[in-house]
DNA sequence: CGGTTAGGGGTTTTT
DNA sequence: CCCCTAACCG
């Protein structure tokens, strides 16, 4: 049994009467096994799996929660536990009682936004400041749902008051943001819980206990949520030294203000680490140290065996550091999987990758950024959500863009035409249009200023005859947009024919095979091939082009097996935004963020980039939200991860973009760097 | 000249 | 990937 395996203060905390419980668990000491042996509590004093819920920072962690209970409890037992990601948990809730669910990434959302923003013209607002970007309202407005309850003008006024004169355009951008996104059937992440948040009621939960990982990276939001739930019995599980997500509304006081907050709560403190040597342990808890405790606690050592100490490494430059700490790699014996170079910026990871592959080291990287972002996959998956909803303009015009000589502005108005062609249905307006001309568009001009509505110049059909094209494809409606051009056409026409094929299928593994032997694809991975395999003199690399193609299609192949388990496209779909990058492909040495770093341990780690600027993020600390002392929990976060061995590495000068640099102060806070001899040597 | 498309350069962390 | 700018079109 999971309860017989763990030791004293977290049989202590797992075995709590039902009721309000809150654990403090610092990094490596046995969090994981402690919510499992909760678990594995509650099932035997009898609480029904399914009014058990387990809300976890990463879907993986909750799959691997729930598989560890499967080797001690039935399947059919353990399945009926409601574990996620707050995210996923409020996807499958909302799924009830609103199927057409389109969640959509916050990029693309962005883009909506930005083009709502660009209608409007702040010139005639009178206002002493100038208006903020769309960027930059649209990631004030995320953080404020994530971060406030209350109204979006009065959290962003009382830090930004010379804003006043502006709100109502802000508001008014927001209002019709919100708008279209109900229009076009969009979710964003944030709308999956606030939307939640609203129909609890409607949702008739009777849950007995809910469970909270990484209590301490909740928001305002998930913590409402909680509030909502209101069930009877709270397990929450978190570190306030690991909270790391304040830019994303992570408010430490639902942890601080927990015995405030439910008055008869009973904390549990969990300070015996397994994970670390004690070298390793005593640098970071010197450093954490230096932050307010909010709990008392330290850290005490499990592991007793000898250890060697934590290694400063030192290197002139930026990329002598990379292909030292590759070549360091290569000559250890440490298996791969068991290693880790952790980075607080992304932009480190191109470096060290290259430097791996150099030498031939396999190496992963967490993440989208390698497979659901690449632009062959997006391509794919932007088709399956236009066919599951066809009114996702968006999708529409990521898919045109392929077209030659088609951009986001001919891209919209081809969509806006088609659907009047089909009076109110894309795909009938794009087989079989019932209307034959074109509709009043309203191009992207400011709204303010009085234009709009412009009756479109018809072109004839004519202008394409004589190159080749069907009569039947010539009388179509759409041949009739005056910016059309030949290119454009044969594209629309290969999206007519896949469309044709796929309109009626249902399985999105079915779909996509379609989708990818189309010749509608054939163009997009021409396209991609083709400049990924452009020289710097212009000409194509035939033998590269042909490789890209291969890769390209490797990749989609990848997609159709893991579409495969799913009956339905826009549960696909959107599974792939809410959990596609927790895939990672391919094994190796792993590559991460210290944030993707969160809750994963290895033998060996290596720390890089420790340069005052980059980590600490400067940048980011001027910003809202960071602080030091959140580049701090960064850094215990980041050095915790190491079970026997770990690296501290920095280099002194990059010489790409000629800047010095002078180590982190958190190597000095470490004991690695005497600060006179660090003055002595500048 | 305005609007649009296409391509080059710098980058901050996640569900 | 987002922003900026150069080329291109009508």
């Amino acid at each position: 049994m999971p309860l017989s395996q763990l030791n004293e203060e977290q049989f202590a905390a797992a075995s709590a009467p039902l009721g309000y419980n809150l654990v403090i668990a610092s990094a490596g000491t046995g969090k994981t096994s402690t919510i499992v042996g909760r678990i594995a509590y509650l099932l035997k004093e009898g609480v029904p799996p399914e009014k058990i819920l387990l809300l976890t920072f990463t879907n993986k962690a909750a799959g691997e929660m729930i598989a560890r209970l499967g080797r001690y409890f039935p399947q059919k037992t353990v399945g009926a536990i409601e574990a996620g990601t707050f995210h996923a948990v409020c996807y499958r809730w909302l799924k009830k009682y609103r199927p057409s669910v389109a969640l959509k990434q916050p990029a693309e959302l962005k883009t909506l936004f930005r083009s709502i923003y660009e209608k409007r013209n702040f010139k005639r607002i009178p206002s002493d400041s100038e208006p903020f970007s769309a960027t930059f309202i649209y990631d004030m407005y995320s953080l404020y749902q994530n971060s406030s309850l209350g109204t979006f003008d009065s959290w962003f006024l009382q830090k930004y008051p010379e804003h006043e004169g502006l709100m109502d355009a802000y508001l008014d951008i927001i209002n019709e943001y919100e708008e279209t996104k109900e229009e076009y059937g969009f979710v964003s992440f944030n709308d999956l819980i606030v939307h939640t948040n609203k129909y609890m009621n409607e949702l008739e939960l009777s849950l007995e206990e809910v469970l909270v990982d990484e209590y301490q990276d909740t928001n305002t939001l998930q913590g409402a949520f909680i509030d909502e739930i209101a069930s009877p019995s709270l397990f929450c599980v978190g570190d306030y030294d690991q909270s790391i997500y304040a830019f994303n509304g992570a408010n430490i006081e639902n942890i601080s203000t927990f015995t405030e907050r439910y008055p008869d709560a009973r904390v549990y403190t969990l300070v015996k680490n397994y994970r670390s040597k004690a070298p390793i342990l005593s640098l970071a808890n010197r450093v954490i140290e230096k932050n307010p405790r909010i709990y008392p606690k330290t850290l005490e050592v499990g592991r007793k065996e000898s250890a060697k100490a934590p290694v400063l490494l030192v290197f002139d430059e930026l990329f002598t550091q990379y292909h030292s700490i590759a070549r360091k790699i290569g000559e250890g014996s440490t298996d791969y999987e068991d290693i880790a170079v952790i980075f607080r910026n992304n932009s480190s990871a191109d470096g060290i990758e290259a430097s791996l592959r150099e030498l031939g080291i396999p190496s992963r990287r967490k993440g989208g950024t390698s497979f659901f972002e690449a632009r062959e996959i997006k391509f794919l998956l932007d088709l399956l959500s236009l066919l599951h909803n066809p009114k996702d303009m968006m999708a529409f015009i990521h898919i045109f863009e392929y077209g030659n000589g088609i951009g986001s502005s001919l891209a919209k108005e081809l969509f806006q035409s088609l659907v009047h062609f089909g009076e109110g249905e894309l795909i009938d307006g794009t087989l079989r249009p019932t209307l034959n001309t074109l509709p009043k568009l309203n191009p992207n001009k400011n709204v303010q200023l009085g234009l709009f509505d412009d009756d479109l110049e018809v072109g004839s059909a004519s202008r394409f005859s004589g190159m080749g094209f069907d009569r039947d494809i010539l009388s179509h409606p759409v041949v009739k947009h005056p910016r059309l051009n030949a290119d454009g056409l044969r594209f629309f026409i290969d999206f007519r024919t896949l469309l044709e094929a796929i309109e009626k299928e249902e399985h999105p593994r079915r779909v996509l095979r379609k989708a990818i032997s189309s010749s509608l694809y054939e163009r997009v991975v021409n396209t991609l091939s083709g400049q990924r395999a452009k020289l710097k003199s212009g000409e194509i690399d035939r033998f590269k082009m042909e490789e890209s193609r291969e890769k390209i299609y490797a990749k989609a192949s990848l997609l159709l097996e893991l579409s495969s388990q799913y009956r339905e496209l826009g549960r696909f779909v959107n599974a792939m935004i809410l959990g596609g990058n927790e895939l990672s492909e391919g094994s190796g040495v792993n590559l991460l963020t210290v944030h993707a770093s969160k809750g994963l341990e290895f033998t060996e780690v290596y720390v890089v980039d420790l340069m005052d600027g980059r980590f600490p993020n400067r940048k980011l600390m001027s910003r809202s939200g960071g602080d030091m002392e959140e580049e701090r929990r960064l850094f215990y976060v980041a050095v915790t991860r190491a079970r026997d061995m770990l690296y501290l590495s920095y280099a002194k000068y990059d010489r790409v973009r000629k800047m010095d640099f002078k180590p982190s102060p958190f190597l000095e806070e470490a004991g690695l760097i005497e600060r006179a001899k660090e003055s002595a040597m500048i």
